[in-house]
This record gives structure tokens, sequence and C-alpha cells, in this order.
DNA sequence: TTGCCTGCAAATCCTTTGCATACTG
DNA sequence: CAGTATGCAAAGGATTTGCAGGCAA
């Protein structure tokens, strides 16, 4: 699924690092692993309680997550996104590209990948002149399992 | 472009502000009225300005813009998102469904529709038994404008 | 007239920055 | 060893809230 493997990933990011003069450290490999090994978005906050659980023995600040995350999204490595009352939350970017359906009830993300869809945005990029160097698509809405709750619920409502 | 005219949507505010027992301030119809007329996402800071410029005998807080940004917000008459470093940003929602074009260099925002897209959501949501309430898609690169003026950049460094 | 609204300013929350110490290369 | 990174605490910015007077219904 991911298409750099995790070494990998740790190599490009060492290159980048050289790149800017900046160096290596534990705290910049932990939050780039944890964002690599959990597929899904974080908010700053929820990252470092995440890293403090996991990692008990590294003292971390919640200033340099904010500074790691900072640098891994300039250097394209994780994305960020907010919509509607939530925060700004994180996620890795270096992999082939996937969408996401997100349950609103019970925030369940299902990703999926659909070659029409991408062969589409090109076309309309086209239209504009656009150069895409990424998208972001998610569906809302109510997956299966909390449709079928919320039926039940409503069911014992009326009883 | 828009589904309601100013009208028609004014008429619908009241009735939201009926049903929670709220008032139709001049404050409240103003900023309704700015983000209807001008089909562009605004940071409640511009939002301000905006105002106080158009208006200047309205003595608004910013406060307030915030207090009925999450009110619209709220009851779906307007959206927010926010990606990369820029602050969260406001746009009306009651029109027909558009996707974004959004320039990482200059931060333009282009508007699309398309069908074909919208078909393929519907056909995926379906796959997992999921039902679609909204969604997002975002073409993420660099606009004609911004790749004209990056090639003249580099022709002239290499001069 | 009642009770919601507003502007203002204070409070809060989120993010960034300055500084002294610790660590990488 | 030089120079960057870190944690901490303070600063800064954005957003929310409390309050007293103002306005819609």
């Amino acid at each position: 699924m991911v298409s750099y493997t995790y070494d990998e990933l740790i190599l490009y990011f060492k290159e980048v690092l050289k790149d800017k003069n900046l160096k290596y450290t534990l705290q910049r490999e932990v939050v780039l692993k944890i964002l690599y090994e959990n597929d899904k978005h974080f908010t700053p906050e929820e990252l470092h309680m995440y890293i403090k659980k996991g990692f008990p023995n590294l003292n971390i600040g919640i200033a340099t997550i904010y500074r790691t995350l900072n640098l891994l999204e300039e250097s394209n490595i994780i994305t960020s996104i907010s919509f509607g009352q939530s925060g700004k939350k994180y996620e890795i970017a270096i992999k082939p590209h996937h969408d996401h359906l997100i349950c609103d009830v019970c925030g369940t993300i299902i990703e999926f990948e659909d070659n029409k869809i991408e062969k589409r945005q090109i076309e309309i990029a086209k239209r504009y002149g656009f150069f895409i160097k990424s998208h972001i698509l998610q569906l809302h809405g109510i997956c299966k399992e909390c449709q079928t709750k919320l039926k039940n619920t409503k069911n014992k409502e009326n009883n």
C-alpha cells in the first residue's frame, strides 16, 4: 500500500535534511514513524499524546511536534487539512494516491483508489492550464454499520 | 451559478433563525450578503475588513463576525476549509456543488464542477454501502500564471 | 418589555519563538 | 568542536466569552 518502505522513507528524509543542513534526531524520526505506521490523520496534540504514551522515555515537547510537522509539510512528506469545526490534521503524503470515505458518525476512514476519477482530474486541470501536484478527495457521510445502528435506534424510539 | 436567489436565501435564513429562536440583525444580514455576492473564500479577518470598508456606518466587531460565521456554518449555509499553511476560509455553501483547483504558490482558488466525477463518487460509495452527505475535492498544484512566472525566474537565473 | 445581540475587552486556545542546555555530525 | 535541536516558558495570534448597554420581536 505504501510506496516507500519505512527504510526508504527514512533514507529520503535524511537526504532532505542533508540538503537543508539539518540534523537527524530521534524526535524527528519518531514523529515520522508514527505518521507512517498509523495511516490516519493526527492533530498536533493527538500526535503529542500518542508519542508520550508510546515512547514514555522520550521527553518530547509540543513545540518540537509543531516544528517537525512544519518541516515535514514543507518537504512534502506529509500534508495537512482541516474542514468544518475540526482543527488541522496531518497525514503521511508519500504513498500511492488514495482517497477517503469518512464516516461523520463514528469517524471510520475507508480508503479507496479510482483511476477514472484520477484521469478526469487531469483532464479538468488541463482545461485551466493548471499543473496538479496532489489532490484531496473526501466523501463524507455515514458508513454501512452506522446506518444500521441508526435505523435500529429509530425503530426502538417508535416502539 | 447560485441556486438560491438572494431573496430566497434571506427567507431561508430567517426560517433558520426562527427555528432557533434567534433574531434577524443587520450584522447577520451583511455577513451573509457579502458571502453571497462575492463568490469567493474569506477569512474572518478579510471579511471584517471588507465589511468595514463597504459599510463604514456599520460598527461591526470581529467577535460578531466569528459568531455569525459559526452560526452560518452550523446551519449549513456556509462551509469552511483550510489546507497547508493557510487559515480557515469561509464561503457560501448553498449553491450547486463545486470543487477547487488550488494554487499552492499564490493561493488562487479556481472553482469547477464536474458531473462525471460526481457520478463516479456515487458508484464508489455504493460499493461500500456508504451514504454520502457531502464531499471535498481539491486539486493542488501550480496555476498557469505562476508556472509562467516560475519559468521566467529560472531563465533570469540562468543568464 | 423581554430576551437575544452587539461591541468591547478580557480570557482562552493554538502555535510560534527566545533562550540555555543537549546533541548530531 | 561548531552549529543545530530541544524543552521549557513566554510571546503572539486567532478565536471565544463575559458583560453592560442596545435592539428586534
